[in-house]
RNA sequence: GGCUCGGUAGCUCAGUGGUAGAGCAGGGGACUCAUAAGCCCUUGGUCGUAGGUUCAAGUCCUACCCGAGCCA
């Protein structure tokens, strides 16, 4: 099936809520948010995100902080929806794994997983990380603690329930063989192949010891936060509920994750959703980490970025910007605040606004500030960049968002060189009216165009730039209207000349 | 201990057998509509190291070094 005949269904992690979100969590979400903002221009997109409430973990927050673990959830979900708003994520659903939406699916789940035989009652004995929610082979512990957060992990003996999972091992391979773009980035799918090969041992499934979760239907316990966790992408989209509607959206698209996560999500994920009569998704693509002069970031080391503050200082869409230009997506991604300086000062401020700043300025000071009549089917643009749509289209939904604003800047220059070149101020000078036109015309047909391809990356500056365009027509229809041709623009258009778009930051003096 | 990915210009990266590229930074120039922005020209690399295969290797093979990660 090709993209276009479809909805497009794109998903973030949905993030585990034992404290503050941080800039990482804002990188997923931003990332999944440009994908559905370019998929809607063209084709029926969902777009989900949401938090994962559950587990032992969280009911230990809750308690440190003298809480229910429900009121916790409830007083940390708002600080999450700001922020995502503050950086202009429109997703269409937002999930939490305790409303009853969820719940009631998942014990479905079980249920029917129980009654097919891929879970069944066993025992289970191990060490246990409360921290990572993940059993580990003694083997496996560094002094006693658990490998991977180095806190004490506790011995569990505990009947279980378990999911089936060995008995999907064959067709996981199989299928990691038959779709080797799968799971990207190559390394992570050579990782999990490397897992698939060693062998799989059943999952336990159940968990006795603390009641935060989803209770097991007919038995005590709660069920591992892990799968309840992952069958969100499902839950939110009407799985055993609303067929129609689910088949329109299922099997997803694109599933973003951590690379940390990808176990769960290119292993566990599938197999459960086999054991349920279901596809697995199309692409799941894990991203790398961000990193501060090269050390990885975690509240740990003191040095997680509050993305908050960052807002404030650089602009929510230099920040997506940023995040999209600077590393190839799957990458590890090397932040600091003189990178995200440069990017917004150089291609942000330099080429970008100050070349709507330029047009404008001279629209308003040539033409009384209205669009002169070009002759946009004669125009050197029309034929080169007739093509550019499609192309920013493909890299974006290819997650290759740094080519793809390459290739819009290339549009950025060639109207910022085509002013150099043919010197308005000359033309005006020497009376040579229809070549101005026609130039003014282009250079604001051009602003418009670029306007529209970058409203998925940047889509509060370029409502800014929509209005001082004069605001013709809406900025987010499908592209094969608004990128149809290139003078789409109407002649008469009264610009709106206002504030530099992207002021130029100064970075304060490094200290001596 | 096994495995994976990466190591290309000061920086971030592209380049999967056929004369080493881009952007930024650095240097020079012409202009003035503009956020002292933009435009043009330009300096700069024995492609981690050592071997090997090939008419030809950044690109394939082997070993090693460095970085990140996965598994044990």
């Amino acid at each position: 099936m090709t993209k276009g005949e479809r909805a497009y269904y794109v998903t973030t992690p949905i993030y585990y809520i034992s404290g503050e979100p941080h800039v990482g969590h804002v990188y997923t979400t931003v990332v999944a948010d440009v994908l559905a903002r370019t998929a809607r221009t063209f084709q029926p997109t969902f777009f989900l995100t949401g938090t994962d409430e559950h587990g032992q973990k969280v009911a230990n927050a809750a308690a440190a902080a003298g809480k229910t673990p429900q009121q916790w959830c409830d007083e940390l979900v708002p600080r999450w929806k700001a922020l995502f708003a503050g950086y202009h994520v429109q997703y269409d659903d937002f999930i939490r794994t305790t409303e009853k939406r969820h719940i009631v699916k998942v014990q479905r789940v079980f249920e029917q997983l129980r009654e097919r035989g891929d879970v069944y009652l066993g025992k289970y004995e191990g060490w246990y990380c409360v921290n990572d929610e993940t059993f580990w082979l003694a083997s496996k512990l560094v002094d006693g603690c658990c490998p991977t957060c180095g806190r004490e992990v506790e011995w569990i003996s505990e009947d279980d329930w378990f999911f089936r999972l060995s008995a999907y091992r064959d067709r996981l391979i199989e299928h990691f063989r038959r779709f080797p773009a799968w799971v990207q980035p190559r390394s992570v799918y050579n990782e999990m192949m490397a897992i698939l090969e060693e062998g799989l041992e059943d999952l336990s499934i159940s968990r006795t010891n603390f009641d935060w979760g989803v209770p097991i239907p007919g038995d005590g316990g709660v069920i591992y936060v892990w799968l309840d966790a992952l069958l969100n992408y499902i839950t939110a989209i009407g799985w055993s509920e609303d067929e129609a509607r689910f088949r329109t959206y299922w099997p997803a698209s694109t599933q973003l994750i951590g690379k940390e996560i990808a176990r769960f999500h290119t292993i566990i994920w599938p197999a459960i959703l086999w054991a349920l009569g279901e596809a697995a998704p199309e692409l799941v693509f894990a991203h790398g980490w961000i990193t501060i002069d090269g050390q990885k970031m975690s509240k740990s080391l003191g040095n997680a970025i509050d993305p908050f503050a960052l807002k404030e200082r650089f602009g929510a869409d230099s920040m997506r910007y940023f995040l999209l230009r600077e590393a190839p997506f799957g990458s590890d991604f090397s932040y600091s605040e003189e990178k995200i300086a440069q990017r917004h000062n150089g291609d942000l401020a330099n080429d970008l606004g100050n070349l709507l700043q330029r047009t404008l300025s001279m629209v308003g000071r040539y033409r009384g500030g209205v669009v002169p009549a070009g002759r946009p089917g004669a125009s050197d643009f029309a034929q080169t960049f007739a093509g550019l749509p499609m192309t920013v289209r493909a890299r974006i939904l290819d997650l290759r968002f740094r080519e793809a604003l390459e290739e819009i800047w290339r549009l950025v220059t060639a109207l910022n060189r085509a002013i150099d070149e043919r010197k308005p101020w000359v033309l005006q000078k020497e009376g040579r009216s229809a070549e101005l036109d026609a130039l003014l015309y282009d250079l604001c047909e051009g602003l418009r165009w670029l306007a529209v391809l970058l409203h998925p990356v940047m889509p509060e500056r370029t409502r800014n730039m929509w209005r001082q365009l004069g605001d013709p027509g809406a900025i987010d229809a499908d592209w094969s209207s608004t990128l149809a041709r290139w003078g789409g623009l109407e002649a008469g258009t009264r610009t709106a000349i206002g504030a530099s778009l992207f002021p130029r930051i100064e970075l304060l003096a490094a200290e001596p």
